[in-house]
DNA sequence: AGCACA
């Protein structure tokens, strides 16, 4: 009649479709595990490496009887459990689930997440990283990227089996020193599960691969060597061009969402995308128009200017690497204004899908974003409990982005209803009313029309030099129907 | 050789 507190008694466990595994070999391997388990049954998880000598382990079959099974037959067999020539004991276990056993990290797949420790990552080129990794198999794709954990790539295998062997043999050891530069010192490779199955890689670069498609184009400006400055005939470095411009906001004493910077840039011409990211503590956005001159014109008006009165939010301006930024249609960090606004609608209209992971270890995201302007982007690829990531993304449910496959395994993922963006009136700085008129407020984009709720910005293009042939950039987007 | 994880 005892409820609680009962001790088990000790060799009288009662059946369990967990096992407890005793005296292994140390750390020994899941590989080995299931080897000696999988005669019996199915196994549905595993945990090893357990107790301070990391010699025990769990087994959870699928079902009772198989673990019954397993214990039965060693009881009477004359040869014992064995790894490595190790006794292995075996019991029930007093628990009847293995749980938490896995980060995501370990979840078996074709694709993994390598983190080479101790470089940067102009250390170890993608053909040395394929060279590493084509040992064990081939290897399909290669994304690179930065992010705060490192220098990191995803390698694409063709079956998690490959992917397996690359990583029992290459987790934790080094990349040879003949491989790498002289000034390296240690190379570590962290070595994990990516949660993705197939990496979509849109062009041949120094940051990514993919060796089962040798038509895909190759990014010009992505390709080593391209990338070098250009030097005019005075000598000096000239700047590259672009139509995707590099903002970096200095002085952010005041919220700068999506909205106002499309307000912003739109006096120059239509803006076809902006993602907001962080560098280095400072927040940086990437815009990109249609064309080269549009974006010449909006930096030489912006540069140097403040979104804000009294010297706040100044706009800093440079051209990106990029030409045409992929971004999520419609987070509180990124638009994307070229999609139909009927999609966004309707994408919108979709629910009870269970929030994507969003872009945890967004392959996409990596090869994209290379180089210094997108550690923010590879930010969203933290590390971190998938379903957890940014926020829903329409897009992905309306059919444009093919690039996540969504793990349906993960539990504890709420939808939650993307509503649009509130823009709160914190945004706007105190006595920087948009309609308020002042030595460095002009009321240019009241009379353009532009009405934003949550604190147009102050800000003049050009300084009350409007340029030429730019007329007002039309009404503010009504993608979110406000 | 004797039960993890929160």
């Amino acid at each position: 009649m005892s409820t609680s507190g009962t001790p088990q008694f000790r060799y009288t466990q009662t059946p369990s479709k967990v096992l407890h595994l005793r005296n292994l070999p140390w750390e020994c391997a899941e590989e080995e595990l299931i080897e000696l388990c999988k005669p019996f049954g199915k196994i549905v998880n595993t945990k090893c490496n357990v107790g301070a000598n990391r010699n025990q382990a769990f087994v959870e079959f699928a079902d009772l009887n198989q673990a019954i099974n397993m214990v039965s037959y060693y009881a009477s067999s004359s040869e014992p459990a064995q790894v490595r020539g190790k006794t292995v004991y075996i019991q029930y276990s007093n628990r009847h689930e293995i749980v938490n056993n896995k980060s995501p990290g370990d979840v078996p797949g074709n694709v993994l997440l390598v983190t080479i420790e101790g470089v940067e990552a102009g250390d170890v080129s993608i053909d040395v990283i394929h060279l590493v990794f084509s040992a064990f198999g081939f290897v399909h794709k290669i994304a690179t990227f930065e992010k705060a954990a490192g220098f990191q790539a995803l390698i694409q295998f063709n079956d998690a089996e490959t992917a397996s062997s690359a990583r029992n043999a290459l987790d934790g050891r080094s990349i040879p020193r003949y491989l790498l530069p002289e000034h390296v010192g240690s190379c570590h490779l962290r070595i994990s599960y990516s949660a993705h199955t197939d990496l979509n890689i849109k062009f041949q670069s120094h940051r990514s691969r993919d060796y089962t498609n040798p038509y895909l184009p190759v990014n010009p400006t992505a390709i080593e060597g391209i990338m070098q400055p250009a030097v005019g005939p005075d000598g000096k470095k000239k700047e590259l061009e672009s139509n995707v411009l590099l903002a970096s906001i200095e002085n952010m004493q005041y919220a700068v969402t999506v909205d106002v910077l499309h307000t912003v840039f739109s006096a120059f011409g239509t803006v076809q995308k902006i993602a907001i990211f962080e560098k280095n503590g400072q927040t940086q956005a990437l815009v990109q128009y249609p064309d080269v001159n549009t974006a010449a014109v909006a930096r030489e008006a912006l540069e140097g200017h403040c979104i804000y009165d009294g010297g706040y939010c100044k706009l800093h301006l440079s051209y990106s690497r990029h030409t045409d930024l992929n971004v999520k249609a419609f987070s509180d960090k990124s638009r994307d204004y070229t999609i139909p606004e009927a999609s966004l609608l309707a994408a919108q209209q979709v629910s009870g899908y269970p929030a994507a992971p969003a872009a945890w270890q967004n392959p996409q995201a990596a090869p994209m974003y290379h180089g210094n302007e997108f550690s923010g982007a590879a930010s969203m690829q933290a590390q971190g409990p998938p379903g957890q990531g940014p926020s829903w993304d329409p897009a992905m449910q309306a059919g444009r982005s093919t690039f996540v496959s969504v793990p349906s395994t993960f539990p504890g993922q709420t939808f939650h209803a993307s509503s649009g963006p509130v823009y709160s009136s914190a945004a706007m700085p105190p006595g920087s009313s948009p309609l308020q008129t002042g030595p460095t407020t002009s009321s240019s984009m009241a009379s353009r029309g532009i009405s934003q709720p949550g604190g147009p910005p102050n800000l003049r293009p050009g300084g009350g030099a409007s340029p030429p042939g730019v007329g007002p950039p039309g009404a503010s987007p009504s993608y979110y129907g406000q």
